[in-house]
RNA sequence: GACCCUGUAGCUCAGGGGUAGAGCACCUGACUUUUAAUCAGGGGGUCGCAGGUUCGAUUCCUGCCAGGGUCACCA
């Protein structure tokens, strides 16, 4: 007997009283005729219609309407009771008495905090001045059996809102974020602007003609950045397929393939350590515009940035970590070498990869070993002067050994037609005059392919399919990249990408 | 992957080698315009998991698990 209760579930929820209290509620609503999961309810008005409209006009008539939302509070008081439901677009007071609802006010002992009703009544503002609507009928539209955090908010004498008792639990806020968006009401405005952010972006593009596609996220050979995969198995062809780290080769085909400008904004995979920068997937926004440069590009990410800034807050300028950063056209742009000259105090250009290794050294940073040209200004570069790129800030021109898939410079030996986009130190945008030319592109896997021989495990692998794309020919081209999460982290003032991702990966939970 | 911090009631937290604490939430009672409602009473915990030291561990030690932070790799 010992060990069959031992080697039952202990699981500690199924023995909580107040779960089994509010099973044993449901039980009894069910049994006097009550459905606790009924199928509809024809709502007339939202939380945030009720008080605009009642808000500045004081009805001669009360009006009627019907609201359903999810009971976040109770007040009750004998033979009144008041009680906040929560809708998707905030909270409305609700005041029940029991001469209007006779029997069915007994019944509002087996209601609690967590179940959603549906009201009918009439609104009205009681002595305290709040818009309340008065209940002429209500009914149970959905019993909730797991009790959910009770923050309590307070205002103080200036309107200013005090929480008491936050649900604050990082860990429990990202396992179950469903009830982390019942009870902050922060976080549903996050991912409220998110969507707005990427639906202003699309909108920003199609109105210019340019097409939304999809390319495969299970590809057979992974390319269009410098990154570890996922690996995955499809059983029936009987291959190993990698989750995509960029579509920037598939979307380059398609420009081969005659259209001239396509975009596709695409969850990519990273298989990579994980911070507040970084989830192992994530959202990229790429487009490639045909007959286009860098230049060209540099002026549509400021337009682009510039308007989406004025459109979500009226006005050029947003307060990051208590920084001001001015969207402002146009962007500074420097010029990667003349930056390295300002930081560090000396011109890098032209300098050997022992040389570098050196200045590095001499900078206090540590570098892998078999280090690359490349991979040593990026290191130096990212931790001396990426810091420091607070305002937007184009930084042009990058040697060539760092962007294997952009154009050579028109004037400049050893550099490409490439840009990185700096806000608040963040990299928000990549973006070249494309590389065309099938020659330099093989050279450039090539080279590649000595750096993956060496042992770097992110460098690119040849494709011989996009290599032939560019032999059928690319038209000149401009293409950009754009990382949706650090945009939206940016823009909404948050220090960590999971606050910005609805559900972030996290290690499985111990069971 | 390395280091630091954290894990106690549904939530937010305090405590500490000898039967586990508060506020809110929950239950009972009072209260027909309250609003962090109030007042009176009450229930609720293998103190993340496992092992060790000890007469005795939730507390001390070790390991593990999970989370947060810093660093490394990257966007």
């Amino acid at each position: 007997m010992y060990f069959l209760m031992r080697s039952l579930p202990m699981d500690i929820n199924e023995i909580n009283d107040q779960k089994a209290r509010r099973k044993e509620e449901l039980e009894f609503l069910e049994k006097i005729g009550i459905n606790p999961y009924p199928y509809e309810f024809n709502k007339t008005h939202s939380a945030i219609e009720i008080i605009s409209q009642f808000r500045d006009e004081e009805p001669e008539k009360f009006s009627k309407v019907f609201v359903a939302g999810r009971i976040m509070t109770f007040r009750r008081m004998g033979k009144a009771t008041f009680c906040d439901i929560q809708d998707e677009t905030g909270r409305i007071q609700i005041y029940f008495r029991k001469n209007d609802l006779g029997d069915s006010y007994d019944l509002l002992k087996y209601l609690d905090i967590g179940d959603i009703i549906g009201v009918e009544g009439f609104v009205f503002r009681t002595r305290m001045g709040e818009i309340t609507v008065h209940t002429q009928r209500y009914e149970i539209l959905c019993k909730s059996l797991t009790p959910i955090p009770v923050p309590k908010v307070e205002e103080d004498e200036s309107g200013n809102k005090i929480v008491h008792d936050q649900f604050t639990d990082k860990e429990q806020r990202y396992r179950k974020r469903y009830v982390d968006l019942i009870v902050n009401p922060d976080v549903r405005e996050i991912f409220r602007k998110r969507a707005k952010i990427i639906s202003f972006i699309r909108n920003y593009f199609d109105s210019r003609g340019w097409l939304e596609v999809e390319t495969p996220i299970l590809q057979p050979i992974y390319g269009g950045a410098t990154a570890r995969p996922f690996i995955t198995h499809h059983n029936a062809l009987d291959i190993d397929l990698y989750l995509r780290i960029a579509d920037e080769l598939y979307l380059k085909r398609l420009i081969v393939g005659g259209f001239e400008g396509v975009y596709e904004i695409s969850k990519n995979f990273r298989n990579e350590g994980m911070d507040k920068m970084h989830n192992p997937e994530f959202t990229a926004l790429e487009i490639y515009v045909a007959y286009k440069d860098y230049f060209w590009v540099m002026e549509l990410v400021e337009d682009l940035l510039n308007s989406l800034v004025t459109y979500l807050y009226g006005t050029e300028k947003i307060v990051y970590d208590n920084v001001e950063i001015d969207f402002k056209k146009p962007f500074a742009r420097r010029k990667m070498f003349d930056l390295f000259k300002e930081y560090i105090g000396e011109d890098l250009k032209n300098k050997s990869e022992q040389e570098l290794l050196e200045i590095g050294k001499r900078l206090e940073l540590e570098f892998p070993e078999n280090a690359s040209k490349a991979k040593i200004l990026d290191e130096i570069f990212s931790e001396i002067v990426q810091p420091n790129l607070i305002q937007p800030t184009f930084v042009i021109d990058y040697p060539i050994e760092m962007s294997p898939l952009a154009k050579k410079h028109r004037s400049e030996e050893g550099l490409v037609e490439r840009f990185e986009l700096f806000v608040n130190g963040f990299e928000i945008a990549n973006a070249f005059s494309e590389l065309n030319d099938p020659r330099d592109q093989r050279s450039r896997f090539e080279e590649q392919a000595r750096l993956r021989a060496k042992g770097d495990e992110e460098a690119m692998v040849i494709d011989e399919d996009f290599l032939n794309a560019l032999e059928v020919g690319m038209p000149p081209t401009g293409g950009l990249g754009i990382g949706i999460d650090r945009l939206v982290m940016l823009l909404t003032n948050q220090k960590s990408i999971r606050d910005v991702i609805l559900f972030p990966q996290m290690k499985p939970e111990n069971q």
